[in-house]
DNA sequence: ACGGGAGTTGTTGTA
DNA sequence: GTACAACAACTCCCG
């Protein structure tokens, strides 16, 4: 008898899982499994700490899925080999699995796996997943039907009668000669623990997201820290949608007993945009997947001729650049592996117009050190903070002004960069304007103890924005650019004008 | 959803 | 009450 095969990708999950249901209602027996690639450990934008992750959040699902009678078969190697082996061993009647939208390799060995099941008439079933719609030609209809589809009923897990056993082993990355850097606040992987940060941040979490995610230090308390889980699909974007509108119902019904209920759901609907947003930007890989190798406008690109300098790659990648607030931020990521989405840009806006590197390079290691590595978001991020799309205004970061606005007192930089710690609040920002003297006394010398600022600050960044906005002017740039902005556009409605006409106009009428 | 300068409007303190 | 400087807050523009 043909067995269902269910294929675990990026949705770690038994709960609002389609593909799951679907198998389990077909009556065939059914195997589910994940695959550990480990040519994907080879790619430049994938880290040991990416497949650690999935891995854990799939031994996880395993316990989830044994006790509902299923259970996860663990595979080490080339999917298309995989899946050979399975067909000999057991018969694959179906595959089934998420629409994965990737990086472009992941783009390739799907298009492979299409290929090896057509050759053996193999239906695979794919499914729609977050918030992403394939086949879409334009951006106009896309809006409607994710929000439509955040609407549908979540399902449950399903309980399965004939599940085949695995017998094997959990595969370990230390075997395949792979080790995870350890980092400092791992969350706990796999679904429960993601619905139970989901519920926290819903219950009083979030109540201060809006005041909190700017900051470095605010955001990991307030912020809703389940981007690794939305990564590895251990929550459904529908359940998180859902879940926020019913408590912003809550909130408004229950209003007279709740204290500050307006800022809560200020806060809550907040959210909600962030996780179309998020939709947005995965949809944008979907419609465009090798945005993570060529650039949305690939004459900017070439206008740019940035260079990848070496000295200055390692000092930006460890934090050592003598600028105090970004070396705190790239420590703090290097560390946790998260940093809040303000800072992911201004550490992306200084490698690009500061110092005036290659996105690509600079890309994949900051995708390496994120935990949440989601390709599409990330990779529309790198686009829009080194200049490369054409269609978003130039934004380069002060890192001294977003320093001094988001660490005032210097605690977090203090944290973060311990040759700072007793530099005074007056210094902290700009440690290369202490007297000597009293870089002797706190025994904190620039230049020494902790590094001189590789570049002039405002120089460079001026430097670096007048030169992007030199590579956009050309025409054959510009005419790039325009079709950019029809494929990819947001289609959100342009904002009324209020000027002082309609608003004269206004006063008339009443 | 950038930063900095210029220009404008509003607020406060002082003679 | 008035005149005005000093300064904060805001808007617009440009790179």
């Amino acid at each position: 008898m043909p067995v269902d095969v269910v294929w675990f990708k990026k949705d770690l999950r038994t709960r609002d899982h389609a593909p799951l249901l679907s198998a389990s209602l077909s009556g065939n027996p059914v195997i589910c499994l994940f695959i550990l690639e480990p040519e994907r450990l080879e790619l430049d934008d994938i880290d040991p700490i990416h497949v650690q992750w999935e891995l854990d959040c799939a031994t996880d699902l395993s316990i989830a899925l044994k006790a509902l009678g299923a259970d996860l078969h663990f595979a080490v190697g080339d999917a298309v080999s995989v899946m050979e082996d399975f067909d000999k061993r057991y018969g694959i009647g179906r595959l089934l699995s998420h629409e994965e939208t990737g990086n472009s390799w992941s783009f390739q060995r799907d298009k492979r796996v299409l290929s090896w099941c057509r050759n053996k008439g193999i239906e695979w079933a794919e499914y729609p997943h977050n918030g992403v719609v394939r086949r879409l030609g334009t951006r106009d209809e896309w809006k409607r039907r994710r929000d439509k589809r955040m609407r549908e009923p979540l399902s449950d897990a399903p309980f399965f009668s004939e599940g085949i056993q695995f017998g094997g082993e959990i595969p370990q990355l230390e075997d395949l000669g792979f080790y995870p850097r350890k980092l400092t606040m791992r969350p706990v992987p796999g679904e429960d623990a993601a619905i139970e940060r989901l519920e926290s941040f819903l219950s009083h979490r979030g109540r201060e997201y809006r005041r909190g995610i700017s900051s470095p230090t605010l955001s990991v308390k307030h912020g809703s820290g389940l981007s690794p889980y939305f990564s590895s699909g251990c929550l459904s974007m529908r359940r998180a949608v859902q879940e926020t509108t019913s408590r912003i119902r809550w909130i408004r019904e229950n209003r007279s007993m709740i204290q500050g209920p307006d800022d809560w759901i200020k806060s809550l609907s907040s959210f909600r945009r962030r996780l179309a947003w998020r939709c947005h930007f995965i949809q944008k890989m979907e419609m465009e997947p090798n945005l993570d190798l060529v650039a949305q406008n690939p004459v900017i690109d070439r206008n740019l001729r940035r260079e990848l300098d070496d000295d200055r790659f390692e000092r930006w990648k460890d934090g050592n650049t003598g600028w105090p607030f970004l070396d705190a931020c790239m420590r703090q990521l290097n560390s946790t592996g998260w940093i809040n989405f303000r800072m992911r840009a201004m550490i992306m806006s200084a490698a690009s117009y500061n110092l005036w590197m290659p996105w690509r390079e600079t890309g994949a290691y900051l995708a390496k050190q994120f935990l949440d590595y989601e390709p599409g978001i990330h990779w529309s991020q790198v686009g829009m903070q080194s200049g490369t799309t054409g269609i978003n205004t130039i934004r380069a970061y002060s890192m001294t002004k977003q320093g001094k606005d988001q660490d005032p007192s210097g605690e977090y930089i203090r944290k973060w960069v311990p040759e700072l710690s007793m530099v005074p609040t007056k210094f902290i920002h700009e440690p290369w304007k202490m007297p000597i003297q009293l870089q002797n006394e706190i025994s904190c010398v620039i230049g020494r103890t902790y590094p001189s600022p590789i570049l002039d600050e405002l120089e460079s960044r001026k430097e670096g924005v007048s030169r992007s906005y030199a590579a956009r002017g050309g025409e054959e740039a510009r005419s790039i650019s325009k079709k950019v902005l029809q494929l990819h556009g947001s289609r959100r409605r342009p904002k009324k004008r209020r000027g002082k006409n309609v608003k004269g106009v206004q006063q008339k009428l009443f």
